[in-house]
DNA sequence: ATGGTCGGATGCCGA
């Protein structure tokens, strides 16, 4: 079973590449953020043949995330618990059945910049909502993969310029404490325990020249349970996708599940 | 047209 997260900043901006991306790389199942787009207005259309079922959970403008899924989706489920008054499309999770069912969970987690601030006090708000969410998943003792836009910079490892983001809300300690108490409860980096190498990078600004100067970060990311960590075989990041026409600013990364 | 660069939605905001 090959799984894939993608944030493709905008689906109708991206509906040509997404599509022979995804014809290209025949994943199972896919996580996406950054629709931009309601579930009213999503161009369904434009994945007519190739198989996918698509369940979407939107917003007008900003955010919204999918799960696109050849091998069905089962209790969908939309929105992050924890807040009832969080009103950001952030967060979706359901089940596809292969060999084995896994539980997947789509997620868009916020940027957080200007820190401190507001914005920056709503991210580490819904990373400690995550936690919650991520210990009741472990609960199951199922395969779990938590996959998506962490917006987070785990290490100085993680960009080829760890000095530029020592102010920023995807970089400072408290951010990265609040991603490793998640890890710490028994989640793998998927990307991490199979690519060791520096210079891994899923993200290249579209701003002063970041991609032709290799100026990245790596803050899309795939958590595994215990249970799906068992299953892992594979993963890699189709960095090729960023030097393409109209590309996203981030670009595919995947792992490859005995599930 | 909107700072740099994009996308989406307007009369800039978010990233």
């Amino acid at each position: 079973m090959k799984i894939a997260t993608f944030n493709i900043n905008g689906i109708k901006a991206r509906a040509e590449a997404l599509v022979d991306w995804l014809r290209e790389a025949e994943p199972d199942v896919v996580a996406l953020q950054e629709i931009k787009s309601t579930d009213e207005a999503f161009p369904h259309e434009i994945f007519d043949g190739l198989g996918y079922t698509i369940e979407t959970f939107g917003q007008k403008s900003f955010n919204g995330v999918a799960l696109l899924s050849r091998i069905g989706l089962e209790d969908v489920r939309r929105g992050l618990p924890g807040d009832d008054r969080d009103d950001q499309a952030r967060w979706i999770e359901a089940t596809v059945v292969g060999k084995r069912a896994v539980r997947l969970c789509g997620l868009y987690l916020p940027n957080g910049n200007p820190a401190p601030g507001p914005k920056y006090d709503y991210k580490l708000a819904w990373m400690e909502r995550m936690r919650l969410r991520a210990a009741e998943l472990l609960r199951s003792e199922e395969p779990v993969v938590m996959l998506g836009d962490y917006n987070i910079i785990p290490q100085d490892e993680d960009a080829a310029k760890p000095e530029s983001w020592r102010e920023d809300a995807l970089a400072l300690p408290q951010s990265r404490a609040a991603f490793r108490r998640i890890l710490n409860l028994g989640y793998t980096d998927a990307v991490r325990a199979r690519m060791t190498d520096p210079g891994i990078y899923s993200f290249w600004d579209y701003q002063a020249g970041a991609w032709p100067r290799n100026n990245g970060i790596r803050i899309d990311h795939l958590l595994l349970s215990p249970q799906a960590a068992d299953l892992l075989s594979d993963v890699g990041i189709d960095k090729e996708i960023r030097g393409r026409d109209k590309p996203s600013d981030h670009v595919p990364v995947w792992i490859e599940l005995d599930a």
